[in-house]
DNA sequence: TTCTAAAATTGAGTCAATTCTGTTTTTATG
DNA sequence: CATAAAAACAGAATTGACTCAATTTTAGAA
């Protein structure tokens, strides 16, 4: 009862998405055909489409990936934050900044951040929201330590303000998406100085 | 002199956008099949694609007609803020979020918000990608002003904080067009429970 | 008015995602 | 170990955005 079918269907899984992620990142979201997927995972169009509802979805599964890393790793920082506020967002943010080229080519993300907004309802879009909500909240469990270790006010509305910090960062991270040549130090400095502000205003 | 080929060519424009807009109104952008456009507009598909590069950038000009009217009424309150800080901002930002659904619905929004990342080069694209500049610039041009009338301490980042607030702003709508049961009120009151934190920082 | 080059229009054809329907494989049951 | 129902598979057919070569229209010179 080890279930053949549930194997198989795995197996079949981790081959569309290791075929897609190959193919991806060769030709890039639009140039892998899902013909070509399918052949290269040893499957049918027809299976694909049993998997994932769209080709959007397989780009979506390995997105999802890379954040829950990126959420993992920023465990450690929540934790174990900087004795200082603008220290401590900066480390957590960059920990999501570096991270997020390393599977994912920018065009990938492009692809990723259109869908999501595309099709909010569908699995991926859902999912992607998940994911933004996820980093949220560890940004606010980040801010809520911070408060804990006397380094923040404690009037300070401590989950508008995680949220502010994530969306500006977000969109942000988005417009660095966008362009080809934008580079991750100046990323992050720019939200630094953004950040500043704030840290000004919320430090004891 | 008068030129016959630019009347046409203005005539054939404005048929092609009216009958875009009615379709997408309808039929949702998807829904709006690009020969119904056609024949709609009294055109051929070929015409079209000699008038846009893409669907998308029909899209794009409706939105681009839309964002330059809320930057018009936006004129209007940088020129005459109100006398304190929250309500400049809250005025101005309730400005962009009222207006925005007037001539698009969330649908039509989201489309255009994906495709402005999917295809950041595109025409359309890179039209997005000036109107968010826009926007910025005028919140900062209102920050600016505040400062000026002595309302926004001189020595805080103008520029930075102009971004943040449209970052924050900018996320917010999005998240909101993504999710057809959000309302407006709601949308307005959480930025102004974000802004608050800034409101306190920033003020005389 | 007539003619020619440039500009614009047309719609049949291409391409790739997605759907659909018949077939095969797996599981569970007697 | 048959066997029927359920699940998964396959790939041909459909669909709709976009292209392109042929045709038509316009501008303006002779």
């Amino acid at each position: 009862m080890s279930g053949l079918r549930a194997r198989q269907k795995a197996d079949r899984h981790r081959r569309i998405i290791e075929a897609a992620a190959a193919l991806f990142r060769e030709a890039g979201y639009e140039g892998a055909k899902i013909e070509a997927i399918a052949a290269q995972a040893e499957v049918s169009i027809g299976t694909i489409y049993n998997y994932y509802q769209n080709k959007g979805d397989i780009l979506g599964a390995i997105v999802s990936m890379e954040v829950n890393e990126v959420l993992n790793a920023g465990r450690g920082v929540v934790a174990n934050p900087p004795a200082n506020v603008g220290d401590a967002l900066d480390t957590l943010i960059g920990i999501y900044v570096e991270h997020s080229l390393h599977y994912l080519s920018k065009e990938m993300w492009r692809q990723a951040m259109a869908i999501s907004t595309q099709l909010p309802d569908s699995p991926f879009g859902q999912a992607y929201t998940g994911l933004d909500r996820a980093l949220t909240e560890q940004i606010r469990a980040l801010i809520a330590r911070l408060q804990a270790l006397g380094l923040v006010r404690r009037d300070i509305d401590g989950p508008a303000l995680g949220e502010l910090v994530f969306n500006n960062m977000n969109m942000m991270f988005i417009e660095f998406v966008k362009r080809d040549e934008a580079k991750i130090p100046e990323l992050r400095a720019a939200i630094r100085r953004q950040n500043r502000i704030l840290v000004a205003a919320i430090g004891v």
